[in-house]
DNA sequence: GTATTTTTGACAAAATCATTCAAAACAGAA
DNA sequence: TTCTGTTTTGAATGATTTTGTCAAAAATAC
């Protein structure tokens, strides 16, 4: 199970591109991918879907890793994050059912 | 498959209070918590606790019905809203698995 | 009708989050 | 060790989001 900050970095490292190269693909300052890839920042949607097409991955793929981290992030230090999480897709379910 | 909101707006009616009342108990303007209610605001979580014994509901299942409510938020209007959840899922039980 | 309750939206304050920048820390090569 | 390039850190700033207050409008009850 990997964040979306350890893909990229993993990509990044196979290619042997400094961070300089990929953030300026993604026009944004370097310490910011930096926080990106070691999860102190969150990236957007837009930069998301950049790192997808710089390093050939699925864009659909990395906007759901994207997004879980984000979820992840939200219920970090919560004991119920797990029971909350399963709650959660209850509704979502629910949702798109009454929608038909 | 309930928000939090529609809870305490059965509760509160079941006992045929004003929203004044419960809002003054929280201690917030009963503007607040009419948005609370309909899901227009999220509420903070010591508000969920006060709401829990105010209306004698178990803070636990409270606070879980809140924390999905925000996931479920967190995801709205994203396609892939279920997968992302249920990933993030196993992203925490990878986390879990990892302490022990 | 009046009285009460609820909802709405404009506004302000506070908190959070993103970004920039420069310096510090780090790694490797000479 | 020094030189070079890369990465990380943290302070400062700006932008955005959240949170709450208030008063008026809308809805509901009496």
């Amino acid at each position: 199970m990997e964040s979306l900050g350890e893909t990229i970095r993993k990509r990044r490292e196979d290619k042997e591109l400094p961070l300089r190269t990929v953030a300026a693909y993604l026009d944004i300052d370097q310490a910011i991918l930096s926080k990106i890839e070691r999860g102190q920042r969150n990236a957007n949607r837009e930069q998301v879907i950049k790192l997808a097409r710089f390093f050939n991955i699925n864009e659909t793929d990395l906007l759901v890793s994207w997004l879980s981290d984000k979820l992840v992030y939200e219920v970090r230090n919560e004991d119920m994050a797990l029971k909350a999480l399963q709650v959660a897709e209850e509704k979502v379910k629910y949702q798109k059912m009454k929608k038909l």
